[in-house]
DNA sequence: TGTTTATCGTACATTCTGTATGATAGATAG
DNA sequence: CTATCTATCATACAGAATGTACGATAAACA
């Protein structure tokens, strides 16, 4: 399976491309079948599987294309740029992809995707804190899961509310509660 | 279809206790069939279908039971303890089911169930914090899907860390962070 | 132009779902 | 105790989805 070969990379993005279609039309995940991507793609239902296992390996490989460009992206401005513009980014993110969101990180949505959103936020939560280097490993990540429910518990009230606030005050009603958390751990917190 | 029967309550009760015993073993949720569930149980499968819609009505039949009887005790603390204690409660209760919840929560659970768990949470954390009356409705509902976020976030981490700390220690930590992020956004928060 | 190979259409076995039906066994009232 | 009611059982059925297989077709490429 040559993955430069034009007619590999058509049906790989068209499967993509179907897939968050379909999530955003029909409000949920777990009811499309494979034979509701292929149909809609037009592509034989046999071919789908010489590319991905299942639906859940169609998905997967569509966050890992998003975020790795999202990661990418917070890694430069990391250094140069403060905590709450990369959730400045991440909210901008999520409002362009509101639709998909609102379906995945709600009742109709997918745990596995959920999980995945949390432990990505956790790691790069952490690590752009560098002040948090002061308490043990296991702090550290308890930290940084408590602040990821913190900003996906925000983001999912936001997109229940059709986007009420614009994602620069999102980020810094965000920013207000992170900040004061990690103060509460870290009382010599310095610039962060 | 008489709830009083014995029979009823058996074979009801069956379904509640097998259903929960093949998610801990199977550490799974997805996958068990409404087959697996009444093989186990020695129910016919035609009889779970007279009790049960699908899987996920018996599911949300378990979580009823179980939450009624949560809410119960929280809500008779509420009006002598503090807000700690309702987290101290919550920590105790998910320890005793460390198993169930070590799989609902994580990436081969139920999205329904975990957002189900999100908005009682947030109901619960408003309603505990009189001090957020000040804010305007949307706010604190806000705040109160964000701090449900942060403790099913401290909560997964904790399961995934085999329960290192004590529910005791969790509820403090908990504490620290929820507290601090409320003070954040009531300057004026008297004795919360 | 000839070779490679991705896609297609179709078929197949398997599993699960939800519903239906008559027979059996347990609960309950008289 | 007996008669009635009804929950459970075993079985059957149609429909849908899954994952695999295979030969034919058509696009890519050397």
């Amino acid at each position: 399976m040559n993955k430069q070969d034009p007619r590999v990379r058509r049906t790989r993005q068209l499967l993509f491309e179907t897939l968050v279609q379909l999530i955003v039309e029909r409000q949920e995940y777990d009811p499309i079948s494979v034979k509701d991507i292929a149909d809609r793609a037009e592509i034989s239902r046999s071919t789908f599987y010489m590319h991905f296992r299942d639906k859940d390996e169609l998905l997967y490989e569509v966050l890992s294309e998003t975020y790795l460009e999202l990661i990418r992206k917070n890694h430069t401005l990391s250094n140069h740029f403060l905590f709450d513009n990369c959730m400045w980014d991440d909210f901008l993110h999520v409002a362009s992809h509101a639709d998909f969101y609102r379906v995945m990180l709600g009742e109709k949505g997918s745990a596995a995707v959920l999980n995945r959103i949390w432990q990505l936020l956790a790691k790069l939560i952490i690590e752009m804190n560098e002040g948090t280097q002061s308490l043990s490993p296991q702090l550290r990540e308890m930290l940084g899961y408590t602040l990821a429910g913190a900003q996906i518990g925000i983001t999912k009230w936001w997109l229940e509310n059709d986007l009420l606030f614009t994602p620069q005050q999102m980020a810094q009603h965000l920013y207000q509660i992170s900040s004061s958390s990690l103060l509460a751990f870290l009382p010599n917190l310095s610039t962060q």
